[in-house]
DNA sequence: CTCGGCACGTA
DNA sequence: CGTACGTGCCGAGC
């Protein structure tokens, strides 16, 4: 939970304890010097977290020093029976040490004292200031300086178990105030540091002795009421007792003093931190830090926000300051870049400032005040065209700060992936590949770049293109005037029926339970049925089933549910696959989406835009493209997608757009026939395939027939269909054979995409959207071959993206006569998923499936089917 | 902890 | 040895 902005908290940090911790949580690591890095990995990993989580503003660190302290002086036992701990922890306190200094944060130390006497000084030191203080510790000890102002961020177990201890937290945990933990340590020891306490009083007693008298002192003032077993120990051992309780109690006086302007959280050099992560080896950690994925091996390329080597952004403060910058850019294209607040460790949530660049000059606008007010009305303004990476995103945190954006004119992350499907599409590799040796003074600079770069790329590819339209038509017509339709779907979300998932997740749990009983009853042990390994052995090796003709993995033999299918005889199989099948459904769907709900139990998922190869949108956190649609459970789950009250969700479908797309594409007579005809298309293929009338068509052989249409445009072998239909391969071969004898165009098709593919390396979609397939120069026949199935499928399931991409747009252009009673909430693939007001429900579904159908014109009809119902089990 | 492999949900 | 995705779990290895 991020804090905003200027929190004025202060975060300390008690080194040696961390350091011991994360020693212990983690395995011994070592970077490739061989040095042990693990507890210093661990410390990172919670530094990281703790600058994400509370942004503080300020942030100070405590270790302890060589020479003994007062406790030692005091008590030669102190810690005398904890094991000395071994000597790679110790060598890696240094470069702890370093890594705190790399962060720029500043070391509290003094001999004589441990560090957390140093972190409890300077908690109370800044809390008597007013100063909110989290202590981040690995150890428990520091409990006890928790209060009203104070708190303490405890690692337990591993390192990702942590927990904020407040005073009703550690109230809660042992049932006495934070303050009077040192009693406690006075009554009952403490082991680990050996501590002696009082003989004979352990944990319960202590907490019973606190909870009447609230501390050591009043538990012997009252030592008359204590009841005699206990009175007799506590007598006994009164010195011991109240030695324990010194010992035992943080030194809140030690001679440091807490210094805020020294401690203000600076932004550190992110050439610094990421020189030292590579150093040593963590190099997943390196995406943690802002601009740190941008910072190449020697810090040449730093467009993070404090690099050294380069000249800063001008930091413009003013209106007059803005406006005369936006009048500078005569009207041109002005690059946009949203800083979060995130984007610092030491900022907050939401925007923190915005770069702007004209190309001439780049500049960075702190988001507040008045200068928000004027950057407000220029990125509303259509008439100021801006280009931006991700302009989505940027829509939505605008839009979650009351700002609307209009006047997107140009998205280079697009664009990009426009140029490359496929690979994957990021600003820091975008910049370096396209500008390897330039660093840029401010990110906006290099998106403004990016711009007329890929704009001629653009251009060069849509010189060669010779259809009606082209990748540059494409980017600008479809993909471009999508952003703002997805932005509206993902904000608008779909509402979710928690009460029917909660219920059905019950249900399922319990299902669940017997079935696992029951296998393990078969298995003759207990084991875990989700490791496909165990579940292997179990299988395999425990009963003894013979795995002739079955399918491996890397790792073993294959127990996906194919094989399974082979060794449907044991009665074990079905249990397996049930559990399966309810497990999916139950941790995928049933638990993880009511968590996920926002206050008006709406479901908002990102579509991403610049992800697949074929042009299709990937929906993420959650997938709402993978809803089970099965004839079993598609009424149970779907129909926990409900409309809103006075609504009614509407379900429209393309009807066999491959299919469709496919005869389109490939010419082939018989197809486009059959499809003009209104024919079932399955039907009429297995009337061929099978030479039979079409009313002879059994429904087996037309399920046989919809395997096999779907298995053409995959580009599927003889083998492949043979496993599917469960038939010989040359029974498989001859039905292929019969199937490019009755459609010869489709075979055309096939050979021709082949042929091109080979000899461009790349294909197209009608569009203009291009994929290039590297597999095809491959010298591994494998992989010519896996090309070869990709591009066949490109063009079909590519152009069938295209026009449901175009159908959005037209559907969108209607959507305004509709005011709020009509929106678009879902895409998945060739179906589009309504909610509108009930009374207008009908005839907007029907207009809808107009435009849809007109969408884009093929050689066969587009079918569209609607459906209206109040939730999306109805739908289909 | 992080990440690859497996399995499985969709079109 | 059929295309395109995303997610959850396991278990090896960093």
């Amino acid at each position: 939970m991020a804090k905003d902005r200027k929190n004025g908290m202060l975060v300390l940090l008690d080194g040696n304890a961390l350091v011991h911790r994360a020693y212990h949580a983690l395995p011994p690591l070592t970077n490739k010097e061989g040095q042990a890095t693990g507890a210093v990995y661990g410390v990172a990993m919670t530094l990281l977290s703790v600058l994400e989580k509370f942004h503080p503003e300020y942030i100070a660190a405590s270790f302890d020093l060589a020479a003994p302290t007062f406790r030692h002086e005091a008590y030669a036992d102190y810690k005398g029976t904890r094991q000395k701990a071994p000597d790679d922890l110790y060598e890696q306190i240094p470069i702890v040490k370093d890594l705190v200094r790399a962060f720029n944060i500043p070391i509290y130390e003094k001999e004589g004292y441990e560090a957390d006497d140093c972190v409890g000084t300077i908690a109370r030191q800044a809390a008597e200031r007013g100063i909110p203080t989290v202590i981040v510790t690995g150890d428990n000890d520091a409990l006890q300086l928790v209060s009203p102002l104070i708190k303490v961020f405890a690692l337990r177990k591993g390192i990702k178990d942590i927990v904020l201890y407040d005073e009703a937290a550690v109230l809660a945990k042992y049932g006495f105030p934070a303050s009077a933990l040192p009693d406690y340590k006075g009554l009952a020891g403490d082991a680990s540091d050996n501590i002696p306490g009082v003989a004979g009083i352990g944990a319960k007693t202590a907490t019973d002795l606190l909870a009447e008298y609230g501390s050591l002192e009043r538990v012997y003032e009252g030592l008359d009421s204590v009841k005699e077993s206990v009175r007799k120990k506590l007598a006994a051992d009164r010195e011991a007792a109240f030695f324990s309780k010194k010992l035992g109690t943080i030194d809140t006086a030690a001679p440091v003093s807490f210094d805020a302007a020294a401690c203000v959280a600076k932004d550190f050099d992110v050439s610094v931190v990421s020189d030292f992560f590579r150093r040593m080896g963590f190099h997943s950690l390196l995406k943690r830090i802002p601009g740190g994925e941008l910072t190449t091996n020697n810090s040449q390329l730093t467009t993070g926000k404090t690099g050294t080597k380069r000249k800063k952004a001008k930091t413009l403060k003013t209106v007059e300051e803005i406006e005369t910058f936006l009048k500078e850019t005569n009207g041109g294209s002005v690059a946009v870049h949203l800083v979060s607040g995130e984007e610092s460790l030491f900022g907050g949530a939401g925007i923190a400032s915005v770069e702007l660049s004209s190309g001439k000059e780049a500049v960075s606008v702190e988001w507040n005040g008045t200068c928000k007010a004027s950057l407000s009305v220029f990125l509303a303004d259509t008439g100021r065209p801006k280009a931006f990476f991700d302009a989505k995103t940027a829509w939505h945190a605008l839009d979650a700060e009351g700002v609307s954006l209009a006047g997107i004119s140009y998205d280079v992350m697009i664009a990009g992936y426009l140029l490359s499907a496929g690979s994957r599409v990021e600003l820091g590799v975008l910049l370096s590949e396209e500008f390897p040796d330039e660093a840029f003074p401010s990110v906006a600079d290099g998106i403004l770049r990016l711009v007329g770069r890929l704009r001629e790329k653009m251009d060069s590819v849509s010189a060669e293109q010779d259809g009606k339209w082209t990748l540059s038509r494409l980017f600008t017509e479809v993909e471009m005037p999508l952003i703002p339709i997805l932005a509206r779907m993902e904000k608008s979300g779909i509402r979710l029926d928690t009460a029917v998932f909660r219920t059905l997740s019950d249900g399922l749990g319990k299902e669940l339970k017997s079935v696992e009983k029951r296998i393990y009853d078969l298995a003759g042990r207990e084991f875990n049925v989700n490791s496909p390994k165990q579940l292997a052995e179990v299988l395999f090796s425990d009963l003894g089933i013979p795995t002739t003709g079955l399918k491996r993995t890397k790792t073993g033999v294959s127990t996906a549910s194919s094989e399974l299918e082979k060794l449907r005889e044991h009665p074990i199989v079905a249990l397996i696959e049930e559990e399966r099948e309810l497990f999916k459904l139950k941790t995928t769907y049933l638990d993880a989406f009511p968590a996920r709900v926002d206050v008006s139990s709406r479901l908002h998922t990102t579509f991403q835009q610049a992800v697949t190869a074929t042009g299709r949108l990937s929906s993420i956190d959650p997938n709402l493209q993978n809803i089970p649609a099965s004839e079993k459970w598609s009424k149970a789950i779907r129909g926990a997608f409900v409309s809103e009250k006075g609504c009614l969700l509407a379900g429209l479908d393309y009807s066999q757009i491959e299919l469709r797309v496919m005869a389109h594409v490939s010419g082939d007579e018989e197809l486009t026939r059959a499809f003009r005809a209104g024919e079932d298309i399955h039907r009429a293929t297995a009337a061929l395939v099978f030479s039979v009338a079409p009313e002879s068509v059994t429904p087996d052989m037309r399920r046989q027939a919809k395997v096999f249409n779907f298995g053409i445009m995959y580009g599927m072998s003889a083998y492949g269909l043979s496993q599917r239909l469960g038939m010989p391969v040359d029974e498989a071969a001859t039905f292929i054979e019969n199937y490019f004898t009755r459609f010869p165009g489709v075979a055309r098709y096939m050979e021709s995409t082949k042929a091109s593919a080979a000899e461009r390396g790349y294909v197209e979609t009608e569009l203009g959207r291009r994929r290039y397939v590297p597999e095809l120069l491959s010298s591994n026949r494998a992989l010519v071959s896996a090309g070869e199935r990709m591009a066949i499928n490109m063009p079909i399931q590519g152009l069938a993206a295209d026009i449901m991409k175009l159908a959005m747009l037209r559907v969108a252009e209607i959507l305004p006569e509709y005011g709020d009673r009509a929106r678009i909430l879902l895409q998945v693939h060739d179906e589009l998923v309504f909610e509108v007001a009930e009374d207008i429900a009908e005839g907007f579904a029907a207009r809808a499936r107009g435009a849809m159908e007109a969408a884009y014109e093929l050689s066969v009809p587009l079918i569209v089917e609607a459906k209206v119902g109040g939730n999306w089990g109805e739908l289909k």
